[in-house]
DNA sequence: CACCCCACCCTAAACGTTTAGGAATCGCTT
DNA sequence: AAGCGATTCCTAAACGTTTAGGGTGGGGTG
């Protein structure tokens, strides 16, 4: 079965023709006859010749992976994200690979380092990454002219004009401030991830806001990334001494996860006990009992919107490499992107919403990328 | 800020000592002095040298990329493999590489082609694949020696001898199906995937045994693999006259979510009008109403496992062409296991456990790998 | 017929690393 | 003092591609 590995040098003396026109003939280039190149095609398939990308990018840099960051794969959000950037990335012919910085699911700094160095190692094209990443690895990797792309998270500060996509989340908390207010909870308590993920800088911001404006008081309660950790957070938050909240607001669906498991072995009756407000929509929420009330994020949107963003940024660094300039990736602020968000409202809120229609599975994700509409959604039976 | 790319010569001409010496320095080989090897590696550093791992592949073969083959990225119980698959790969340093090959969520044929092509092209050290693979896709593979290893899927009826890990499909759906004699259903529909996801074989083959012992009557619903499509099935399948089923088997996760949004749309009681039970657990199971009844795949441990066995493949392989043997993977018959599953008991059948204790959030997944009973786990109040 | 241009093709060098084969040095044994 | 083995290092050749720079021949133009 096994056959010795064939190289272009096998096909040039098959043809007859040189390894500088195979080479030609094989990439589509120009300064091949026909004649030659439909001969160089014919031989190829027939011995069956597979190219050696490592030597190919050796020479020339055809650059055709990215590298795509992410900490722990509990969070179902990131298949639809993955999702997204696959889509865009499979049409350009482009390899994504995924790398984890995460060792048992918690971030881990030196794990980071490696993966970092890694990427250089294998002269990456871009990464597009879901956290925000250490200064070092930053300069590093600006160091090496790499273009990055922070997907669902926002750009550190050292270095705001970094390109991104994000859900519009400052206003996505307006939203659900707003709808918070009208149930007329005055005691808000914000479940939130550390924040490394700055995502949760916009979302805290934007709560607290709409707290001051609606003259609410909200505690904000950080725990780790993970179901079992925001568990125990909230358990030891609601144990201490002091005023039960009215309503709580889970940063993301691993601690929403987490503290509804909680609510639900300690026999808190939702929303009655206690009203509960999530930041990502997912498939299984309407079958949730209460139903959940969550922000709707498009996440395969926003992959593919960062997928396309860093492609062009790659692009265009390429051509002017080509040009003989310098190879620094330029960041233009068109490459950052916010993308707006609705509210779906459903039980967990306290709202008795008649039969819930946010569960065709059309709407839910993969078709329908057309409305941007930026307002709460109310069912006709909507009464707060 | 960008600087031109080091290369090993760089290191060679700062330090004084030759290209052969830097290399043997930086790859901790032996033949170098403990004196020249700190010089280096200090010089390395400090001008912030980064091999290339093209240059490096070229030469000898540090093959040390995996490859995992997968279709549609819906499925959220992918995230528990590939953390599985992750944690024992970045232990020894090996890069993961995503391959999806869907388009727009479905198979795509074609796409398997290309991707197979890009696998070989950039010298892969293995592949992992989710689904089972063309014949051709095989050969392809075989005729280059790189080793393949199916997981959560059983090799095609024309290779029975590559290595996989599955969960011990056929008992846990003999489980199942005694479950569902014992609360007396007569009347089952099997809502299944393709077979192109090869569990499908077992899984169906367990039921259809189980229904004959206990003289039930069975019914197996083909539908694609996604939500949308499961749930068009079924609306198809419950409008046709014929008797209504007692009880609906969903074949996975993404069936179960389209069979679910179906009936509560149209206000199907369950388990009243009609028994469930699902196939994969997941996190949110517990919370669904009503509570859903499934199997316990240990998919983190079942990544694991296939992680471990390529690998051990691969190093037995390099090891073999060390030798001066010929390079074909051997695979042996311990590389193909199956993981024993048991039945999580909770109110979607129809029974009703008292409180329940299977949402504690340590059990599910991540922790306890210990148990590896096999029996349907009841709670204390399970009456059937 | 001299000239130029173009299409097609070739030879040879380059990319950054590893490695085969050998040379130099040193200390030790005879 | 010669011989030997071990240690440390070097030179040069490989790996499989792409590409710079040049060569050939044929057809059109003056």
């Amino acid at each position: 079965m096994s056959k010795r590995k064939l190289t272009i040098r096998d096909i040039s003396v098959a043809t007859g023709l040189s390894t500088f026109t195979v080479s030609r003939a094989l990439n589509g280039a120009a300064g091949v006859s026909e004649e030659s190149r439909r001969q160089v095609e014919k031989v190829a398939r027939e011995l069956g010749y597979v190219p050696n990308r490592a030597a190919q990018g050796l020479r020339g840099a055809p650059r055709d992976s990215v590298a795509v960051i992410i900490a722990g794969t509990s969070n179902a959000y990131y298949l639809d994200l993955m999702s997204g950037i696959q889509r865009t990335m499979q049409q350009k012919d482009v390899t994504v690979v995924l790398m984890d910085i995460a060792v048992n699911g918690v971030y881990d700094a030196d794990l980071e380092d490696r993966v970092i160095q890694r990427l250089l190692e294998s002269r990456m094209a871009g990464v597009i990454s879901t956290l925000t990443l250490k200064p070092e690895s930053l300069a590093l990797l600006a160091s090496w002219d790499l273009p990055i792309m922070f997907v669902d998270s926002s750009p550190p500060r050292e270095a705001p004009h970094l390109p991104s996509v994000t859900t519009d989340n400052y206003n996505a908390s307006l939203l659900v401030g707003e709808h918070l207010a009208q149930h007329g909870y005055k005691n808000w308590l914000f479940l939130v991830y550390p924040e490394r993920w700055s995502t949760r800088f916009d979302r805290e911001r934007g709560l607290r806001d709409a707290a001051r404006q609606h003259g609410a008081e909200i505690t904000v309660l950080e725990s780790e990334n993970d179901a079992a950790a925001a568990r125990a957070t909230l358990a030891t938050y609601l144990d201490r001494a002091g005023p039960w909240p009215d309503v709580l607001i889970a940063g993301n669906n691993p601690l929403l996860l987490g503290a509804l498991n909680l609510l639900r072995s300690r026999g808190t009756r939702v929303p009655d006990d206690l009203g509960v407000v999530g930041y990502d929509e997912f498939a299984w929420a309407p079958l949730i009992e209460p139903s959940l009330t969550v922000l709707n994020e498009r996440s395969e949107e926003i992959g593919g919107l960062a997928a396309e963003t860093l492609l062009e940024i790659i692009e265009e660094q390429s051509r002017a490499v080509k040009r003989g300039e310098a190879g620094a990736p330029e960041y233009l602020p068109r490459h950052q992107r916010q993308v707006p968000v609705d509210l779906l409202v459903r039980r967990s809120c306290g709202c008795h919403p008649p039969l819930d229609r946010t569960s065709d599975l059309v709407a839910s994700g993969k078709a329908s990328r057309s409305t941007t509409n930026h307002r709460t959604k109310k069912g006709p039976a909507d009464r707060v």
